[in-house]
DNA sequence: CCTCGTTGCTTGCAATTGCAAACGCGGTGG
DNA sequence: CCACCGCGTTTGCAATTGCAAGCAACGAGG
């Protein structure tokens, strides 16, 4: 693979320095890296490591990403409607709320996924012999529709009846 | 210098797969990667690349940004909670289940809003020595928290008893 | 002519990435 | 009992990153 198939970062960086009107040393100096380094990069001869574009991003004062997007590290945006990556990028609830959040997506997709094979195709992973069809007579409502993990209810729904937990926290060391 | 503090990626890359539930070599192939340099990141003896780090996020369908923020790659920016929007387009699950992820995500929202969210709500900077995120301290309710609509849990919960129908809670000892 | 000062590029070299192969552990089944 | 399977980890190795040192070229000044 000696190939260097990155012209094309290496190409948008030299670009952005002659813009900016720096000469290689300079913008070297400004991004921590050595001068002979950034040449091999600029000239498609080398892949730089994410820590390395960074600090050429920051020497160049254009933001991250767009060096990221150039180098095809980074998706422009997201493609998928990935409710958990949004779930797990969001900064504005707390983490436990963000494992409620995932624990609870996770069931719809596993109580959805009883007769459609999706692209998971989670083969094997079958330790425990007890089968857990949604089907079960027990959790179904009338229309057999989200059920909904006790161990979210139970987290929220501290009123609720208390259900014996022993799996739910094996860690809690009461204190 | 071994320098093994590359740590955060790599608890927060096991953390994510534990989350999901695969195995440490399942996530390696789905992200094109070996096990064992997989292994060996996520316990922050080695620093990945910004490709194998692409590759992770990938294989973990989680954001790229978000890994590269957890790397420190990139700065925190400014994502906007596109939670809703994911959730709304998300065709993987009912009507209802939506209705459901969008109620219990907003009253979140709310909850912050009037609570104090010096918790660990935004910077999920893992400065918590003690990572056990998973579901043990789910039980929340410290006092008046999470309120929760209860029509809406009405709603939801036709069943009055929860049944074990399946650990909800990411709860695995692996090791 | 010779000496600086700057530009970018080429050359060895230590350190690191990333992988194939192999190991120990625990569970399942013959 | 031992074979089998999957789990995470450890061990050598090729390939690569990234740097210090050094090179050739252009221009300014004595």
């Amino acid at each position: 693979m000696a190939l260097p198939k990155v012209g094309s970062i290496g190409e948008y960086i030299r670009e952005q320095r002659t813009h900016a009107k720096i000469s290689l040393r300079q913008l070297a100096a400004a991004a921590g890296v050595s001068n002979p380094y950034l040449s091999q990069i600029e000239r498609g001869l080398r892949k730089p490591s994410a820590e390395i574009l960074n600090q050429i991003a920051k020497g160049l004062h254009i933001s991250s990403q767009a060096l990221y997007v150039q180098a095809g590290l980074i998706e422009e945006r997201e493609p998928d409607s990935d409710v958990l990556a949004a779930i797990r990028a969001d900064h504005l609830i707390t983490e436990r709320q963000r494992q409620v959040l995932i624990d609870i997506y996770e069931s719809f997709r596993r109580e959805n996924r009883n007769g459609a094979p999706d692209e998971e195709a989670q083969t094997s992973q079958k330790a425990h012999p007890a089968p857990e069809p949604q089907g079960s007579d027990a959790n179904i409502s009338p229309e057999g529709e989200t059920p909904l993990p006790k161990g979210y209810l139970a987290a929220l729904k501290p009123y609720a009846a208390p259900v014996d937990s022993e799996n739910v926290t094996p860690e809690s060391k009461e204190g």
